[in-house]
DNA sequence: CCTTTTATACTCAATTTGAGTATATATATA
DNA sequence: TATATATATACTCAAATTGAGTATAAAAGG
């Protein structure tokens, strides 16, 4: 059976730390997720992405999982109708000596400001999203109800609380309620802060990525790919804060940390300017090496 | 810039319920996913698959979800080597009046038996399968030691437990130990249960799916898709326990089942032929309809 | 010696989980 | 009518986990 021709494009989600902070790498000032296409030397999606990578980048990604497959109208090739396959990826980048250009890699909330706990304006930056919402959903004729549960919980109004996995679903209503730049429906609103624009649909596979990040972080041994080799507890603790956009109680994170049995000590400590110096700890790739099969679990709480 | 031209096929993984069993939708004697081409006329992924199923099967598909995209070497059209990239989906399908042909739906656990607890061999069938991976594991020179401990792992065997949601990485096992007939390194094993055979690797797609399913019943309320519009607790408790593989303790269900107030009685009653008449409950699509948002614990609990 | 910064050690109540027992209700059948 | 069968329902209870605290120790700088 043959069925009709379409051109394949993979399109990768790179992620790193800097200063504890998850970045993203990006190609056009920040614009534009990086993409390119399969070709037919390549063997396997996974390493036709690797390779590309690699020769584009020379950034050494570790961990490199699939995250959703699209085809849309909008993505019709040079008038000749065939559709474009995009197959998404998310990638990650350990930090390292390498320096990485700040004009390539953008952090990740200023695409999301309103997911940036550590951000001080957030509670006006969602008190704001959150009646401009309110707004577009009074003069829905249907469902009006339904909607303002919607915005309710997610965004963790009127007593639910806030999601962090859910990421995507609050981009979506968000685009859904014309405030992102992006939509077709958009209605400029002042002085709320939406982010930054990006590239057709970048953004919202953005959005996937952190979402299955932040998801997948809670119960797999994900964070130590973006760890460099030696770390202090409190560095992966405020990296961890930083991805999940909320901060972690100190004792219960340490006493997870143990008992899951996934770091050991190196012997060495930091060389701080000041303080008491902390101990350096690897991860431990423990005794199953395939990383699907371990399991970490992250305690949910705040601070 | 143009990528290198693929033909795009959607394979679909139909779940439904007979008997409290879950079966899945088949081509050619149970040896082959229902698969389509995605088409021009098609505006997108989804809805190319769902017109395809409905054209093809005419069954309801209420609940679909995308599992996963793969192009390799063994699938090149016709000499003209053009890559074929594959989008599997898992939909559910809500058991009903209407009658599934059983040439066409065979039980999960007819490809997987060693993930079916309710087979009265189960217990042998596991055996024979770790002592077989024992063997290949022995033969091994490097990391022999690291196989063990996954085989050990993976098939819950000395203090580790069984972990239902692993259905996948314990087919990868086998497919590399040699004991699945559609491994290249097939060798033959006398009296050893490995389960029906599939096209290519059809049935790596079938484990995906169930892992899927087994990982997402735990936390979101997925159940209510392959249920009748009525059914009563038990029914309820013995479906949830054939999909994911394992019993639950009887009256944890019901306190789990009354706390998340995911269903609601309908008023009737069951007219059973023997003991007590089971209350009636539907699924109550509670205050958000969005699926995605809506949040339900199993209790992972034995009987 | 005091301040800063991080590590470490404990406590404790509330909630959740896993497992169990006992009893009630309806029907079929001996 | 009594008994077996099959299901529903109601409780109990210990163990483990979770969320949130407080207090103290150690190292270095000024």
């Amino acid at each position: 059976m043959l069925a009709a021709l379409t051109q394949t494009e993979l399109i990768a989600v790179l992620v790193s730390i800097i200063n504890y902070t998850p970045y993203v790498m990006t190609i056009n000032k920040g614009s534009t997720l990086p993409s390119g296409p399969f070709e037919l030397r390549h063997q396997s999606l996974q390493l036709g992405l690797r390779a590309w990578i690699h020769e584009q980048t020379r950034y050494p990604v570790g961990f490199l999982e699939q995250l959703y497959t699209f085809a849309d109208q909008n993505r019709i090739f040079n008038h000749s109708k065939i559709h474009t396959i995009s197959i998404s990826y998310l990638g990650l980048v350990r930090q390292q000596n390498f320096k990485l250009h700040e004009t390539e890699w953008h952090s990740w909330y200023e695409y999301f400001p309103w997911e940036d706990e550590q951000n001080v304006n957030i509670k006006n930056i969602k008190r704001k999203l959150v009646g401009a919402l309110y707004q577009w959903q009074r003069q829905k004729i249907e469902d009006a109800e339904t909607i303002k549960r919607r915005i309710d919980f997610l965004f963790g109004s009127n007593d639910y609380s806030w999601n962090e996995d859910l990421i995507l679903q609050r981009y979506e209503l968000l685009y859904e309620a014309g405030l992102i730049p992006e939509s077709c429906a958009y209605i400029g609103q002042e002085g709320i802060d939406v982010g930054l624009k990006m590239y057709a649909d970048h953004r919202r596979i953005l959005a996937t990525a952190i979402g299955r990040l932040r998801a997948q972080i809670k119960y797999k041994a994900l964070v130590f790919e973006l760890m460099p080799m030696e770390f202090t507890l409190l560095q992966l603790q405020k990296t961890i804060e930083r991805i999940i956009g909320r901060s972690l109680h100190k004792s219960n994170f340490r006493r997870m940390i143990e008992q899951q049995n996934l770091i050991e000590e190196t012997g060495h400590i930091t060389d701080q300017y000041r303080g008491r110096p902390a101990k350096l700890f690897r991860y431990q790739k423990s005794i199953l090496d395939a990383r699907e099969m371990e399991g970490s679990k992250l305690p949910l709480v705040r601070n």
